[in-house]
DNA sequence: CAAATTTGATAGTATTACTATTATATTTGC
DNA sequence: GCAAATATAATAGTAATACTATCAAATTTG
């Protein structure tokens, strides 16, 4: 079948759609090929018009399930913050050594995935690419404070929450863990960015995973409770 | 007078303007009130149209200034860059501890300037703002690369590398110190964001400046060069 | 199979991001 | 101090975008 989408009930904030794009044949096509023309083009130019060209359908189809592009985006974003949280869950029960429960949720927010490695759910690398690309564009704007209270942060803030408590785990005393969370998921993201286009403004060569391993490095360096 | 734009021969690359807006009253007038106009409304909101307006002008006018608002807008981010360089410089020079030094910048870089304490240049204050809010917006592009090349972000780029080398003169054996620097950079800002707008995803109380604290400490601890 | 819903086709609006033209100011060179 | 050059304001116009509205045809559901 087409799309990822008819399998899994994703648990996405209802605020984000007028009606639920993954409960029929359309929205599943909006949301699955939304990924790869918001990846072409940019968001900036990422229209609904195209859209519906390249899915065979209307404008005002997709304007009924989308109030406008930037709930799309936002829904998307939502769709990556879904993967991540089930993979984080997945990848670290079980685990008893809290250092290495750590270094797993550090894996999986810093690095790139590898489809080849890992089992991947949905699109994922290319959601973490508009992620990385395009995500804040949608947050940064003047409309934050109501879609947070409309609880559209939700899922995302519950992964910060989950790794701020395993950095816990391991530290008890250190007093940032949601600053370094932040910092890592957001920071990791931009490193990224870079590597690819200004290249010289970070140490990471693409290949060697270096944003990875500067993440590993710095977040245990910074938790650890020496006595300086 | 009325913009601090004729005072200084601000080194901002030409691509970013089609007639030097530094140069002229209706040019600086632009810059000032665009300042104040981004911050009032977002880039999303903001239109030549409307800050036209406001300094009693057209948008032709502006239009003969610079080539679109994105442009605008870069050329803001030069100038707030431009400020940091100057600062960067006059508050760390003399200083031989290079220690001293490395926390002056991780301060000037990462805390809200206070106009009660600090010599400001310009409208830092609100350049800083729209640097936090707004300057995703247009690095995060499919232009990114061309505006690169031509040389945009150099201002930006020797900040980084003047700090990476005060990394290097504290821990010479530290292998990522422009990722530092970035991540520092980029993060910080970020943390201010998420602070005013999402502040149980910091662990900042926006008043005590606690993401200044926060990253002095990720900093040095992160670039010791321990034997674990 | 009738009723309700969803979709496609089409049309239309306000706004935006620009470009072009020209008369009127203003500046500059001499 | 005046002519020439340049900059600006006023106005008009265009293509694209981000929507909204209408309605008949298709599809789903009870």
């Amino acid at each position: 079948m087409y799309s990822i989408f008819h399998q899994i009930k994703l648990p996405i904030n209802e605020k984000l759609f007028l009606k639920d794009p993954s409960t029929t044949t359309v929205g599943q096509k909006m949301l699955d090929e939304s990924i790869l023309l918001i990846n072409e083009l940019g968001f900036e130019k990422f229209t609904f018009k195209k859209l519906a060209v390249t899915i065979s359908s209307t404008e005002a189809t997709i304007y009924r399930y989308f109030e406008s592009k930037h709930k799309l985006l936002l829904y998307l974003i939502n769709c990556y913050w879904c993967c991540i949280s089930t993979r984080l869950l997945f990848e670290t029960t079980n685990i008893i050594d809290p250092k290495i429960k750590l270094q797993k949720a550090i894996h999986l927010l810093t690095a790139i995935p590898n489809p080849k490695k890992e089992n991947l759910l949905m699109n994922e690398l290319l959601l973490k690419k508009i992620v990385i690309n395009e995500a804040s564009k949608v947050i940064q704007t003047k409309e934050v404070d109501n879609e947070n209270k409309d609880g559209v942060f939700t899922l995302y803030k519950n992964v910060v929450f989950t790794v701020a408590n395993m950095i816990n785990e391991v530290s008890p005393d250190y007093k940032f863990p949601n600053m370094l969370v932040t910092s890592m998921i957001e920071g990791s993201n931009q490193q990224h960015f870079f590597a690819e286009h200004l290249p010289r403004l970070t140490n990471a060569e693409v290949e060697k995973d270096f944003v990875e391993v500067f993440y590993q490095e710095l977040i245990f360096k910074t938790i650890q409770n020496d006595t300086i």
